[in-house]
RNA sequence: GGGCCUGUAGCUCAAUUGGUUAGAGCAGAGCGCUCAUAACGCUUUGGUUGGGGGUUCGAGUCCCUCCGGGCCUACCA
């Protein structure tokens, strides 16, 4: 037994997510908790939404509402989609929340009582029409370079050239189009991320375990030209966290915000609180999963988050941390993800392409995009969604493999001898084998959800499925029936209890229905086999059951072709 | 431009980190079974591991080079 903190990268507020977003972070996150907690650790596993920054103020205008208003109704919209897809977090938070103001405040103090923090005069590019600064990437206007006439202020999309916004010719708001732009000068903080280079590198170095793809992209931004750079933490907006230093005032540093990428990580912990709070607890209680002088000593703790979130979770987020000379718990495997492509091409918001997860959901049950994301996920390259390849997955695992298995048993049982586990009969040669197949790929399933490695994890579950399928047509309980009705009682016996088995072993991929497999067994609560032989004798002689509905239903052609062309985009 | 990842069967992926004959699933072919969601099981077709060169007793794995795909490059988050 030992004790997981486990976080998914805060999915941002400006809508809702794509099945891309799901299956980096928030998606893996719940299948490895779940596994871990089924398997009697103590779990912590913490989510939330980001919810500061320009795209939310320009999502919030779009919408015509206030901010706060905006972002408190698209994190409702958030948390119920997360549940819909089963998500087991302990808390879903708000990096707007009080706690997080205070926390992220705390730090910037800290920081600055550290001399890591420094004040930085310099030049903003501030838009009279649309009354705010804009950030580099909503400026607009031609490539010095190439002649793009859309190129951004921070790179040119055409030409890729790095740009600076006062580079561009005939800069405008990319907002409202305005010309009207002015260079302003404003008083910004900025980490001193650069003083903390060879701490962090060393640190990164001693991470023996961590993917190539952490390692490269912290080892990256180390190294690279002059090494690490020094970073902006604070902007001027009105919707984030007030600039303080603790609690006090930061002089010369009305009416600005913290950088959303400074505080989103602070949120980890923030939640944390939350989660503390809503369960009526102290302190203490979130404390000790992120404080190793309270207790978090022995806490392991887990980042999931695609590949893009790599740079905040090495860098600048450990400096944060280790620059408040307080004993905050650092993460011990950071598990990044690649991005899902949609039939060949990206998933596009602005093209309607792909699919978004409350659409997911209108179509079909949580558990068959689950099983597909998870058995796909895209761990060691990109990963692509197709309809053909859903379907298939969907029909050929869940349908065929699984859900057949628990039709088959159960109706053959009820025909036979009644929704009651049947008694007589003696298990043989045939039982034993299957005990040792079951037990050998158990024990490669474990290996594979403790190394966080999900495809092949699935891979393992899927076989373990399978193995029901062959014992079956091996011992053939409808043709021994007629002539040894005991061993076939036998046989459905053993079968039976491989349900309840799947049941069990399949929860952290398709939780509900592992959850109505159990409830068809009569089963109350379902612990996670120490030993296969005894875990196959958990349903005795006269336990009775109920045949269920049919758990996974097929996707036919013609509905993945009608599926296909309605999420073609525009 | 720089850096990183990647290329294995028609498709999606493996290959115990340099070790016998490169394996699975799907798709295809054949056979079997009839309990079951026309489901299941068994057998089987299919690869010069992107091309070329090198190191080694031995290379999918290491090195060089060429070709293809992708990502990152710090103010979108």
């Amino acid at each position: 037994m030992a004790r997981y903190l486990i976080t998914s990268a805060l999915p941002y507020i400006n809508g809702i997510k794509h099945l891309g977003n799901l299956i980096g972070s928030q998606l893996p996150s719940d299948a490895y908790a779940r596994y871990l907690r089924a398997k009697g650790h103590e779990v912590l596993l913490i989510c939330a939404t980001d919810e500061h920054g320009t795209p939310a103020e320009l999502a919030a205008a779009k919408a015509g509402k206030p901010v706060a208003e905006f972002c408190a109704e698209m994190w409702a919209v958030q948390k119920d989609i997360a549940d819909g897809f089963a998500m087991s977090f302990d808390h879903f938070g708000r990096s707007s929340s009080d706690r997080n103001h205070k926390l992220t405040q705390h730090f910037a103090g800290r920081l600055a009582e550290a001399g890591l923090i420094e004040e930085v005069m310099e030049k903003q590019v501030y838009s009279n029409a649309d009354g705010r600064y804009l950030p580099d990437r909503y400026i607009e206007g031609t490539c010095p370079n190439c002649g793009y006439d859309k190129a951004r202020g921070d790179q040119c999309e055409n030409c890729t050239k790095q740009l600076d916004p006062v580079d561009l010719i005939e800069p405008r708001s990319a907002i409202s189009g305005s010309t009207d732009l002015e260079l302003r000068e404003t008083k910004h903080l900025y980490l001193r991320q650069s003083t903390m280079r060879e701490k962090l590198e060393t640190w990164i170095d001693g991470q023996k375990d961590w993917p190539i793809l952490t390692t490269s992209i912290a080892k990256k931004w180390l190294n690279e030209g002059d090494g690490l750079q020094d970073r902006g933490i604070t902007r001027d907006l009105d919707w984030g966290i007030p600039v303080k230093r603790g609690d006090r005032a930061w002089p010369g540093m009305d009416g600005k915000v913290f950088y959303v990428w400074f505080d989103a990580p602070i949120e980890y912990i923030a939640a944390t609180a939350e989660w503390a709070d809503a369960s009526g607890q102290d302190d203490a209680a979130w404390e000790r999963w992120w404080r190793t002088d309270k207790g978090a000593g022995d806490v392991h703790y887990v980042q999931f988050m695609a590949k893009d979130n790599i740079p905040f979770h090495t860098l600048s987020f450990p400096v944060t941390l280790m620059g408040s000379a307080e004993p905050w718990k650092l993460v011990d495997y950071i598990k990044g993800f690649n991005w899902l492509n949609y039939e060949g091409g990206k998933f596009s918001t602005s093209q309607g392409r792909g699919i978004f997860m409350d659409q997911a959901l209108e179509i079909l049950p949580s558990d068959y995009w689950r099983w597909w994301l998870l058995s796909n996920a895209p761990e060691s390259d990109d990963a692509n969604f197709t309809w053909e390849s859903f379907q298939s997955g969907v029909n050929k695992d869940l349908a065929d493999v699984l859900g057949n298995f628990v039709s088959r048993v159960t109706k053959f049982c009820r025909s036979k001898f009644g929704e009651v586990v049947p008694e007589g009969g003696t298990y043989g040669e045939m039982e034993a084998a299957v005990i040792a197949e079951i037990a050998r790929r158990l024990e490669a399933y474990e290996a594979r959800m403790e190394a966080i490695e999900l495809r092949k994890a699935t891979a393992e579950l899927r076989a373990i499925w399978v193995a029901g399928n062959e014992y079956l047509q091996a011992a053939e309980p409808w043709s021994v029936f007629k002539t040894d009705p005991g061993r076939a009682a036998a046989i459905i016996r053993f079968a039976l209890n491989l349900i309840r088995l799947y049941g069990v072993l399949s929860a952290p991929f398709i939780p509900v229905a592992s959850r109505d497999i159990l409830a068809a067994m009569h089963v109350e609560d379902a612990e996670w086999p120490e030993d296969v032989k005894t875990a196959l004798a958990a349903l005795p002689a006269g336990h009775t059951f109920s045949v269920p509905e049919v758990l996974f239903a097929k996707i036919t052609d013609e509905r993945r072709d009608e599926l296909e062309a309605r999420f073609a985009g525009s």
